[in-house]
RNA sequence: UGGGACGUCGCCAAGUGGUAAGGCCCGGGGUUUUGAUCCCCGUAUUCGCAGGUUCGAAUCCUGCCGUCCCAGCCA
């Protein structure tokens, strides 16, 4: 057991940058940042990318700003910035005093767009959205210069100033790089560097501004007034990378970053895009971005995720330009590592079933001391409650054995976990033959040691009937049935393939008293069940909620379900 | 049919001319008062395919095949 970081596996990037602090290349500084736009919640695909971002500058003495790239105010709020600092603060990442925002850059922005006016580089064009289309050919065949393509830098610089002052509508002019409408790659077919957006509150700007700059030309000019030395994206980027150069070539900046892609997260049984992940919320198919079920890192956390488990994985699924979907294993398996190490343990009944020890001493309660952990002693000890009346799960017993089964039967014994050993004698039923309560006996002899004379195989929870507390329990599984929901080949949608199972919310469960304490965020493995987290929601919950991070594993349903396949 | 990228075990992923790391999953065994954990052991004679160069190729060359991305006044 050992809490020390693994070490950072080199990845092409690592080497890219290690090549260029060898080569001096930078003055040997490392610098790179996380650029969010602030139109939606961080996801686990985004962990990957700050993850890699801020690893990087940690690693190599370098540092990593935070970015939005709020060029686009329609679709951009403050909820969205403030929940994206939340949560990379929340992975365990510092970007000191380096908050920036695009916005930030916005005069000098329009003073490198003036330049390429005055250069020749750039013009005003009055063609509609519809007819730029149309001009610019198809992915076969080159575009068609615009008619207004070689007006004079006086006109221009004019019309762009009259842009700036708000003359115009939105849509009648852009400002256009002047490139190659012949160049194979579509991004240097003159793009667009501004659009007018009218009566837009800009979340920063406020109404200061209404012509607004591209991706493509505001990002290059941000990394580089910013002094970045490597700037880390997508592959989808990968075709704009001429553009970035070609900004950063013909505007006066301060240094030239060098674009780097590497392939997006993909996960199995669920959907990463923005777009989609919006339409979910808004739809109400979850119950907002911070849904355990969602991959948002708002999710993620609400489920129980911790930030090292998502900062593991992240180390474990690596950094290359393969088009790749990892298993939801992956990440479960990282969350079940941290929690199997990390924490306590307790007893929880999720489908109660009454359970009588005939012979017990009427009104007896015995105090058993019971280890948190059962290889970390540091977790300590509580003091569990035994009584005459308790609970065990349905699940854990049968009238019938099926093969292998080595829970409770009638007729047979079953340890109860860190207490004796009963066998159940008689099966209560009601008048539907519903089972309501079995009738047991206890062995005495046997806390704490082996019974005499046989094997008990078996070990089944359980949970004192009168120092029980009353929990609601949520059970989630993958919000998707299919690995690949947005990818299906028969043209059903994403939504056709979500999960009517991926909540299951049970509210009579009995909980150990140790339980009733706990606090929002509080993390246990309920032994025999999964690892639970007390919903941090700032809630008005009357009752204890918890929910499922993560089931155990269970090599118990292998068997059964190879035996009713 | 233009351009860009990628193809190494079921899923990730090292490897950069010297004879296929590792993780997850999976299978088998052991310990265990969690069918958990933990511990062993096993799992690519082969790197999309076909040629070529070389004493030697996943790594170099040629050709082919397959997958992904690009025609927003989104990022």
């Amino acid at each position: 057991m050992s809490d020390e970081a693994a070490p950072t596996p080199g990845n092409f990037i690592r080497h890219i940058i290690e090549d260029d602090i060898k080569a001096n290349k930078h003055e040997g500084r490392v610098a790179t940042r996380f650029p969010p736009e602030p139109n939606g919640y961080l996801h686990i695909g985004h962990a990957k990318s700050i993850c890699l971002n801020f690893g990087v500058a940690l690693d190599y003495s370098g540092s990593c700003n935070l970015r939005f790239d709020d060029t686009n105010p329609h679709k951009e709020n403050i909820e969205f910035v403030e929940s994206i600092q939340q949560d990379v603060r929340w992975l365990g990442y510092d970007w000191g005093d380096r908050l920036f925002y695009a916005s930030d850059y916005f005069e000098q922005l329009y003073e490198a767009a003036s330049e390429l006016v005055q250069a020749g580089k750039a013009y005003v064009c009055d063609l509609t959205a519809e007819q730029t289309r149309e001009y610019r050919g198809t992915l076969t065949e080159p575009g068609t210069p615009s008619p207004f393509r070689d007006r004079s830098v006086e006109e221009n610089l004019d019309l762009l100033s009259r842009m700036r002052a708000g003359e115009f509508e939105d849509g009648v002019r852009v400002l256009r790089a002047k490139i190659d409408m012949a160049s194979p790659n579509m991004n240097m077919r003159d793009p667009t560097l501004y659009r007018i957006r009218h009566g837009v509150i800009h979340h920063q700007t406020g109404e200061s501004w209404c012509i607004y700059p591209m991706y493509d030309f505001t990002h290059p000019v941000s990394d580089a007034l910013e002094g970045i030395t490597h700037s880390l994206c997508t592959l989808e980027f990968a075709d704009h990378r001429p553009l970035y150069d070609w900004v950063l070539d013909n505007v006066s900046v301060p240094c030239h970053p060098q674009q780097i892609e590497f392939s997006r997260l993909n996960l199995e049984y669920t959907v990463m895009s923005k777009r989609k992940l919006t339409e979910l919320v808004d739809e109400g198919r979850v119950a907002g971005w911070d849904d355990p079920r969602m991959p948002t890192i708002a999710g993620l956390r609400r489920r129980g995720y911790t930030p090292e488990s998502i900062r593991d994985f992240c180390t474990r699924i690596g950094v290359s330009k393969s088009e790749n979907t990892v298993q939801m294993g992956m990440l479960e398996n990282c969350i079940r590592e941290d929690l199997n190490e990390h924490a306590p343990r307790r007893m929880a009944v999720i489908h109660p079933l009454k359970v009588v020890i005939t012979n017990y001493p009427e009104g007896q309660v015995e105090q058993l001391d019971v280890a948190n952990h059962p290889q970390d002693e540091s977790l300590g000890k509580r003091t569990l409650a035994f009584t005459g009346e308790l609970y065990i799960d349905r699940e854990d017993f049968r009238e019938e054995a099926p093969r292998k089964y080595k829970r409770l039967v009638s007729g047979g014994e079953v340890r109860l976990r860190n207490a004796y050993v009963i066998r159940c004698d008689e099966v209560i039923k009601d008048a539907h033959g519903e089972i309501i309560e079995l009738h047991c006996s206890y062995d005495s002899a046997t806390l704490g040691a082996n019974p005499e004379g046989r094997k008990v195989k078996g070990v089944i929870h359980w949970v004192s009937a009168v120092h029980g507390v009353a929990a609601e329990v949520r059970l989630y599984d993958r919000l998707f049935t299919a690995p690949a929901p947005d990818s299906s080949k028969d043209g059903r949608d994403y939504k056709d393939f979500l999960n009517p199972d991926s909540l299951r919310t049970v509210t009579h469960c009995m909980v150990e008293p140790a339980l009733a304490g706990a606090e929002a965020g509080e993390r246990f493995q309920f032994e025999r069940e999964g690892y639970f987290c007390v919903d941090p929601s700032p809630g008005e919950h009357a009752t204890l909620v918890f929910n499922r991070v993560v089931t155990l594993r269970d090599s118990w349903a292998k068997i059964e379900q190879q035996q009713n396949p």
